[in-house]
DNA sequence: TAGCGTTATGTCATATCAAACATAGCGAAT
DNA sequence: ATTCGCTATGTTTGATATGACATAACGCTA
């Protein structure tokens, strides 16, 4: 049969989201792009909703996950720290082992 | 830190959802009532909404996973099927196994 | 036959969430 | 001083999901 598992994560910190799948596409398109706006935009994300998920983020993180510059030259932007890009890659690990790790789950209940 | 992993599973069948927890959650209610509306009720869920619910579950499995009887003795109930059981008891087990995949998964990266 | 509790649906109001629109302030460059 | 692109917010509208209410049919029981 066409069973197929699907597998949602996020990190909680304080009993509200941390990072999540959203998040962590915001985060990579900020740091392709160097701008908050221009990332949302090449997500097709409105940055309002971008801005507020930036902002819980970083609300949430003790170290800092951006830094943001507002003003001067081309206008400002948005730039992942070094903890900012360490945090995404180990989410997009720990998703990939939890998918590969269903999958073999599934393998083992074909009997439904 | 108080990071906290948390995941959602989710089973699906040509391109839409078969069962997730929320299902899993009546089903049971079912099971232990033996009837759709009552167990709707256990666990403070419409009778709309369980029947969407469990309309959907029976849309979608190739096999019938209730038996629902309208009128007659006590005004009719809904009773699982021995694979309706096993399903809730698989996705279970899944669950299970995906929560504590992840916890180890979470300690190997304490260094966040 | 009248009553009861259940399955099975439809309709309509509402509440929650997302998008659209609007505006302000910043600081370098010209 | 003016312009420009960006960060940073508020407000207002719109969509979408949820809940409340209503109704019909069914078959046993009394």
């Amino acid at each position: 049969m066409s069973f197929k598992v699907k597998s949602k994560i996020w990190i909680e910190v304080g009993g509200q989201e941390f990072l999540g799948e959203g998040k962590v596409r915001l985060l990579k398109a900020i740091e392709q792009t160097g701008s908050l706006s221009k990332g949302a935009r090449s997500i097709n994300m409105s940055y309002k909703k971008a801005w507020h998920l930036l902002d819980g983020v970083n609300r949430c993180a003790k170290k800092p996950v951006t830094t943001n510059s507002v003003g001067g030259k081309g206008g400002g932007g948005t730039a992942l720290t070094p903890y900012g890009k360490s945090l995404i890659a180990a989410f997009d690990q720990m998703n990939l082992n939890c998918r590969e790790f269903l999958d073999q789950q599934m393998k083992a209940i074909r009997n439904l």
